[in-house]
RNA sequence: GCGGGUGUAGCUCAAUUGGUUAGAGCACUCCCCUGUCACGGGAGAGGCUGCGGGUUCGAGUCCCGUCACUCGCGCCA
């Protein structure tokens, strides 16, 4: 068997027999003789089929979209026949034989032009086929591209990549659970981790001092453009640091990642904000810093917004987090919060990032000391037995040598769509769920079958109207 | 949960104040074409107008209900 050779390799094997696998762009039936635009991951190229050529009558009938491997003669194309400004425009491949590996059947959409204005349901049916389009290709390929030089980054900078677990605990301070019967413990269930906030916290007090995850956050939340019930983050923590050490390594990520990726930084290092300030000067914490010009050029503006109240009041009167309740007052606040004095005054030492428009991820140095941690939840009005209930188990792994440490979580899907220009999250994953919360291709949710709900000790209640 | 938008051929859309047999482009099938490159030319097939009800001599069009998709709010970092 001849070896494969790549489209994108083509221009370098002029005048040699080669073997291409790829799917049909194109087919354009001259009669007597027929041209093929062939595409696989790396290009484009043109096949011909002349007419003395034994693949003319399999030629005919190879309908576009199949898989096909294709033997033939790399050309250089007469100087008249050249297209200029196109890949392999200067080449063709004089097709000798044509295998159809997998034929297509007619095809539900068109996936040359740019599928963006198809109806949403029927692409996320055949998601698999509007992933061929130039645009998923794309924006998918520049995902994975991220996602490495991030990997790269951290492995570089002696982090440990661990994975925590998907069956966890559910966090009712947070947003609604994803939640997961048990069929061991009838009654009892297990939750999709929203963040994997509690374990990287507990590999710090184990000693792995820097951790990273590519982690999906799970959360059961009315959905948006922007919004999913699944999203991926690069989730890190870091032992032995404070805010500024975070901030620095994440800022170094960021900029290394997106430059080698040929996109600009409008300023570095980034600018930052207080709350407060972002709040006067632009009406929230989700700015967009960017000229008319900079959104033309894609340029990436990124800055951190810190220094936000550790507490805002609820309804009730009472006392809630801003942003999480494991956070690390800022230093200066450490005392106001043990002594739960001038509450509202409180600031965090959470930061977030932003990027055009959009939060692309946030952290903070954590309360690794018991007492700290128990505070804030005695700010917020719970007992002894729920604090103990909550997070007994933190407040006791914390007395057994918890080193200061503090992290971020990257929000990838975001990042991407600043990349992109997307302005929908489901043009940045490969299989993303309908507004509505049904998958692509095999929609889900399903019913599952009396036997399936017996063993896990369900009943289905009728819904009443 | 609330509010807005959309739903007509496989896809994208059109169809006058309610009026005859619901049209077009692309895709598809067949025929013609030796240099095309989103090839071109000719012919053809393809419709429960989301679904259910109502008003009317007559409904794609108006009314009520319902479903799906979508955008925003609530919710959510």
């Amino acid at each position: 068997m001849v070896q494969r050779t790549y489209i994108g390799d083509l221009n370098q094997r002029v005048g040699e027999n080669v073997v291409i696998n790829g799917w049909v762009s194109v087919r354009r039936d001259q009669g007597k003789m027929v041209f093929f635009d062939f595409r696989d991951m790396t290009g484009a190229v043109q096949g011909v089929v002349l007419p003395k050529s034994a693949a003319i009558e399999t030629a005919k009938d190879v309908k576009v979209e199949s898989a096909v491997s294709v033997t033939g003669l790399v050309n250089k194309r007469p100087e008249k026949n050249a297209q200029a400004g196109k890949q392999n425009g200067d080449i063709e491949l004089q097709i000798e034989g044509i295998e159809v590996l997998g034929a297509a059947a007619t095809l539900p959409f068109e996936i040359s032009g740019d599928t963006a204005g198809i109806n949403e349901e029927t692409r996320l049916k055949y998601r698999y086929l509007d992933l061929r389009s130039e645009r998923m290709q794309r924006n998918i390929r520049l995902r994975s591209e991220f996602v490495r030089l991030c990997r790269e980054f951290l492995f570089k900078s002696s982090f440990t990549e661990v994975e925590t677990p998907l069956l966890t605990e559910s966090t009712p301070e947070g947003s609604r659970d994803f939640v997961v019967p048990s069929r061991l413990h009838k009654g009892k269930f297990y939750a999709l981790p929203q963040s994997p906030q509690q374990y990287k916290q507990l590999l710090m007090v184990g000693g792995l001092e820097k951790y990273f995850q590519l982690a999906r956050a799970i959360r059961d939340e009315d959905l948006r453009a922007d919004r999913g019930f699944e999203h991926t983050q690069v989730d890190i923590e870091m032992s032995f640091v404070g805010q500024e050490d975070v901030m620095s390594l994440v800022e170094r990520m960021m900029t290394e990642a997106a430059e080698a990726m040929g996109y600009t930084i409008k300023e570095k290092p980034f600018p930052r904000f207080t709350y407060a300030e972002a709040v006067e000067k632009f009406g929230g914490d989700k700015f967009d810093l960017r000229t008319e010009e900079d959104k033309k050029n894609g340029v990436l503006a990124y800055a951190w917004v810190y220094k936000f109240p550790f507490f805002e009041k609820t309804p009730q009167g009472g006392w809630t987090f801003t942003h999480n309740p494991f956070s690390m007052p800022v230093p200066e606040h450490v005392d106001a919060l043990l002594a739960k004095k001038d509450v509202g005054e409180v600031l965090t030492t959470q930061y977030d990032i932003v990027c055009n428009g959009y939060e692309v991820g946030g952290g903070s140095i954590r309360a690794h000391k018991p007492e700290i941690l128990k505070a804030a939840y005695e700010v917020m009005g719970y007992t002894a037995d729920e604090i103990d209930e909550r997070i007994g188990h933190m407040l006791e792994a914390f007395t057994y040598g918890a080193p200061p440490h503090g992290g971020i979580a990257i929000g990838v899907e975001r990042v991407i769509m600043n990349m992109t220009g997307e302005e929908h999250l489901r043009e940045v994953q490969a299989f993303p769920m309908t507004r509505g919360g049904q998958t692509s291709v095999m929609k889900a949710p399903k019913p599952l079958t009396p036997e399936q709900l017996k063993e896990l000790g369900i009943k289905i209640e009728p819904e009443k109207k």
